[in-house]
DNA sequence: GAATTAATGTTTACAGCGTAAACATAGTAC
DNA sequence: GTACTATGTTTACGCTGTAAACATTAATTC
């Protein structure tokens, strides 16, 4: 084996993705990334300075992946319409990366990396994000200005982001009945809502774009 | 000072919801919060089996603590019907106390906690506080059965839970214009929705009922 | 091409963490 | 008063992020 491992800057990258979304952003260990990399548990700090800003990379890398996801059915280097189906195809591919990608998810929207104005990658991965979801929502609909498109935006993608949330919560609640035998309880509205996920958020996004 | 502290258990909880709000909940140290406490590091485990078990009570409060201040504004022993105003100002509760108590809340519904199963308080808290905001909407509007309510009651919480959720990253994005002078960036977008959040949460929350 | 320097690895060390185990003290029941 | 239980402390262990000193290889300079 080499002294010198050719690219080890990327492929720690690789390696806290995996660790990551194996075990959750909250298990993942410098150590433990060194480790899978097979390098000392020090070598990490040759390409990174802190823990903090391997994870940026790895949101960074989210971003970009996630873009490319939602880039498959949204074509960014076209500006003509889109239909309804287009867009709402586009936000379930947000949310299949993000439950797909639960922790790294996580790591892109949580509070381990605390400002993005130290990570410029990440920074710019994460604007590219809003601007492309910005251009989905002016090729679906016509508007009167840019701040009317910015609110329809900051409405849909709470609420996405919102659901993602949810889901997360879902698996901790309990999946009994209450006592009459119904269920009363947000775990089976959820449920519900993924069930019915094309109609759940088809009537969603109509509403809050023309709200 | 007395060897027995008398009433350890809730002042571990008083002071892990300080210093949790404070610095951060991935700054809460079992022993920071004893410090705090004045007892020994490792007097907690007399209290709680593990640090997450600890911050299950912190959540559980929060989670009791957030239906206080809903109900301030919507009386729960009362079942008439509300005014939209009323709803709103509910919502808007909801929104101020996910904001003003941002890391407790994260605490609540972050990965902090893995599953609600385990603490019995806290699960019944959570549901609690799902049950009243569906029994808000039963009050606020007249629907087919159940399943509608749910419907729109997860819609209305994700949309609320992801609104908590930006508002997080507004922070961590910088603030400076693009090239042609104007902003085009969620920063700016998030701001506008909070500048005027009361129509901006009155367009809303209205869409996505009646959706 | 040899010498120097920069880049990138390893080893060692330290303080802080969660928590297990052994022990100490205070309050309660008989 | 004696035994028991609840609740505190002390000590110890392995894990963590990361700083510092050292080793090896690659790149640059002459």
């Amino acid at each position: 084996m080499k002294y010198h491992h050719g690219n080890l800057r990327s492929e720690l990258i690789r390696c806290a993705c995996t660790l990551c979304e194996e075990h959750g952003h909250d298990k993942l260990s410098l150590r433990g990334i060194a480790k899978e990399a097979n390098v000392s548990q020090t070598a990490p700090y040759r390409h990174f300075e802190t823990k903090e800003s391997l994870l940026a990379a790895v949101a960074a890398h989210g971003f970009v992946e996630m873009q490319k996801s939602i880039d498959k059915i949204i074509d960014l280097s076209k500006t003509n319409k889109i239909s309804k189906k287009m867009l709402i195809d586009a936000m379930l591919a947000y949310l299949d990366f993000a439950i797909s990608n639960n922790n790294i998810y996580e790591v892109m929207f949580g509070t381990v990396i605390k400002d993005f104005r130290n990570f410029p990658d990440l920074h710019d991965a994460a604007l590219e994000a809003y601007s492309s979801l910005k251009s989905s929502i002016k090729r679906y609909i016509k508007l009167k200005n840019d701040q009317e498109y910015d609110e329809k935006c900051v409405k849909i993608w709470a609420f996405l982001h919102g659901l993602v949330g949810l889901n997360k919560i879902e698996q901790k609640l309990e999946d009994v009945p209450t006592a009459d035998g119904s269920y009363d309880m947000p775990i089976d509205a959820l449920r519900a809502a993924k069930n019915n996920l094309v109609p759940f958020m088809n009537s969603s996004i109509d509403a809050l774009i023309k709200s």
